[in-house]
DNA sequence: CCTTTAATTCGATAATTATCGAATTATGGA
DNA sequence: TCCATAATTCGATAATTATCGAATTAAAGG
């Protein structure tokens, strides 16, 4: 993984309300969200909610298909993999309290 | 782990120069480095540096020893093995891509 | 073809962040 | 004590980001 590739990944995650959008796509599981539910959950504009999500799916955490007058966006678990396993090798692995993340997930 | 917590140590590694001073730490190993070699390192003025690095602190993913008149700052471990906690467990425990990731780090 | 619904893009504004030079604090040695 | 080194904090400025309302694009149904 490219470091800016990192790094646009990290700042996407880095915002209240765009992790929030996140992690609400992935309780959602594979059905997803559409755009609009996403912006009523969470009590922001829908322009707004607009804006988190294109930057999320150009992160590549997250991506969107248009079902008829909605898209709606699915969490992308490659992009979120890809980051981990960034995290993982190129960062820390082998290190004790790294492995024990590991341990705790497996 | 909270998600204010999550955002802030995110948004430390969301930023180019930041993440390759943490990559530096990270590679210097439990010896670690003083601030002015990070800023030498990097090409970034030492006051820069320090704004990053207190940051990166305050994010829980370094910390700091003074050593005579050089600060020493190492990499947290325990703090990135909660990142990939958090990542793993909160967002995207059990899915294929994850493990993948996962696997491959073992 | 017009209306409604759903979402995006645009434009403006407020808030946050990155960067650096200058001033300050701390340490160690002559 | 004075000087040199190492880092931080302060203050200013430039750049980026978050937010939203208004305008625009797209789809479905009468």
């Amino acid at each position: 993984m490219e470091i800016n590739t990192a790094t646009d990944a990290f700042a996407a995650l880095s915002q209240e309300t765009r992790l929030a959008a996140f992690r609400l796509l992935v309780r959602a599981g594979p059905a997803g969200l559409p755009a609009g539910e996403i912006a009523r959950s969470l009590g922001a504009a829908p322009s707004t909610l607009s804006t988190h999500l294109g930057l999320l799916q150009r992160a590549g955490l997250v991506s969107s298909e248009r079902r008829s007058r909605r898209i709606v966006y699915r969490a992308d678990f490659d992009g979120v993999g890809a980051l981990i396993r960034f995290l993982m090798k190129d960062c820390c692995k082998g290190h004790p309290a790294v492995r024990a993340a590991l341990d705790d997930a497996a």
